[in-house]
DNA sequence: TATGAATGAGACTTCATTCAT
DNA sequence: GATGAATGAAGTCTCATTCAT
């Protein structure tokens, strides 16, 4: 615990790592408004770290350029959603009926949305500006929907399960995110029929295979 | 049936008319072109227009700005996506079994997306840029979906006809669209997939209803 | 009047000069209130046409630049301001007391300027835009007034005369023409003070000369 | 008091602020030339900030656009004028007689019109552009006269003060300005001239009141 | 290490004027 | 003569990034 204990003995200096952590959320989270607000694009470097309230030069030394705001944005939220979906790989969940465990996953994700706003303008901009950064997030969580499948069918085998996630990630992960912004009715029954349409399809599976679960 | 026969025999003239909408079309080919290669924020008017060989002056008296280009460019994919779907609104069509029916729908609609390889590069842009034109353009081809649903399967009410066209619009084109960029293989079985989840989200439906096809 | 009683029988057209005359008359209208809205800088040629209703390209038929309409309007404004100068270079106008006369004058010349208020945007920007003009005008005005002040006071010089109306039509004119932009009651006042200034002034210049009117 | 006799003792280093100040001062200097040359439409900030050797990035940080550096013109020239003015409020030359005062305070404002030309080509300017600027800034010579004007004639009310002020003001400022673009000869009978405009003037207010100077 | 003034290429857009029809 | 689409030079201003302090 150097940095000495008896100069500058008045002011207590926080330890300088605590001190960029803090900044680079801040930095994080004012980005994530301003993008939301009017688009990646309109958004400038200057203004974002005038609201985070950092020097701008700080802000070069957590990010070589504003493209890698965005790519640390969507790379927060690719494990906030990884970690949600292992919130679906438990003995309990797994033991539910299908038609229930899809019910429960449909609505975890859906709230996932919810309680993240920025998820939708985050990626939206990365899908356009850095698909491969888009891809990359993807294929994190196709294969983790890919390590849950065989507990719901055990022998399907892998090729099936890589594009069976593949559908559900971006068919129910699209649906669901778009639904965030129609009007509550609206939404509401898109969350049923996204289920829906995730049951039937996976139900359709099952029932072409030997054995089901 | 010529465009006169004795005035002004010697160098014909295009209607004014004509030549504009050449360059009005040649400025959207080139835009469509530079979007596609490197989004929309890198191009810039003057390069459009210089590549379309428009003086830039014309190019703003054709578009009040660069966006209305961009526009330009969704309304005509809109309308072009807009027929293709009417194709599948005849009776010849309509007389086929479901699964055939869907067969042909998903594999068409995936056919546009091969002859307009554009179709994706404008709408990310559109989705992240101007949500509100997107929004407009999803609405009418749901619209258009709502308006064969019933020829499918008599008695949907039509709040139900418009959720289904809406999950199907954006879940069976947003997959088709995304395998536009996977490998062959991948892609093969994407829109076998695809079929299969529209399929059987249909027929969920149709079993779930009195009278049936 | 005809214009041909067999030629054209159906559509009688106004003759061609007359049309034109209309059309500068228009143009210069909607001209002047464009300078007085935004100034002269913020309109366009383009737009004053539309606004007249006469075509750009018939626009450039009667004035050679933007620059010429608006010399078209000093020199509009300068034939009737100095037409109302002559109206006090009348016996009866003369034959009052100078004090009098004075405030005729005064208030004339008020009353000209709040029946023309473009006259003052007009020459503001004419002052800036093209000296020359200006000079030219004023010059017009200076000799008018030169022309008068003799009958006001015999014994001037012709280089007095000169000096003296320039003073008149540079402070009286300037300062009649701002109070117009002043509030009611202040500019009853500034009239009231112009004419106090003009009369004082001329009034020192009779006590030092022989013989007075 | 020197700048630090130990540290960095080799290069020395003007302060930032101090580089900025010179910069603007010299914006401006090129500026006043500039328009003075061929008015402020014609002028262009890419040549401003060539002439002035700053670059162009750097002129837009000190002045948010181009009419601000005509506007800081024109604050430099009345804080300049108004002390100028303020000279005249001195026990000495309150004192003279009202002749002897108007003379020099005449005498006064020529010189400093001769001195600082570019006054005239700014607030030509500003009169047709920005005439808001420009009413704050005759406010404000108009109070600075008002406050003269009761120690050369105690019982003048407040609003008599306020009217005449705004009349000396415009029309002898207007006067001796103008007088600026004349012949040599010309000028200096229009100084005499004016002298003899405002000494009248304030003479007969004097006469027509109880008590005097 | 921290700061923020400095940089300048280049983006978008305008508009007076022309001239082919 | 009448028309108005066409032209393109040129203007203002932005902003990601650097680097001297």
């Amino acid at each position: 615990m150097e940095k000495s204990s008896k100069a500058t003995p008045g002011r207590w200096r926080k330890p300088k790592q605590a001190r960029s952590l803090e900044r680079v959320e801040r930095i994080l989270d004012v980005a994530e408004a301003m993008f939301m607000e009017n688009g990646y694009a309109a958004a400038t470097t200057k203004e974002i770290a005038a609201q985070a309230e950092v020097p701008i030069g700080s802000l070069y030394q957590f990010f070589p350029d504003k493209a890698a705001i965005l790519e640390a944005l969507a790379a927060r939220y690719t494990d906030l959603l990884n970690q949600r979906l292992q919130t679906f790989d438990t003995p309990e969940m797994l033991q539910l009926p299908l038609s229930d465990y899809l019910k429960q996953l449909t609505e975890g994700i859906e709230q996932f949305f919810v309680e993240y706003p920025g998820y939708r303008a985050v990626f939206m901009e990365i899908t356009t500006t850095m698909p491969e950064v888009d891809e990359a997030n993807d294929a994190k969580l196709i294969e983790t929907m890919a390590s849950i499948l065989p507990k719901l069918h055990a022998s399907l085998s892998l090729e099936d399960r890589k594009v069976i996630s593949f559908v559900l990630v971006k068919a129910v992960g699209n649906l669901l995110w778009i639904s965030l912004g129609q009007e509550p009715d609206l939404r509401q029954r898109l969350v049923i029929e996204t289920h829906r349409l995730a049951f039937n399809y996976l139900n359709a599976w099952r029932q072409s295979l030997p054995s089901t679960k």
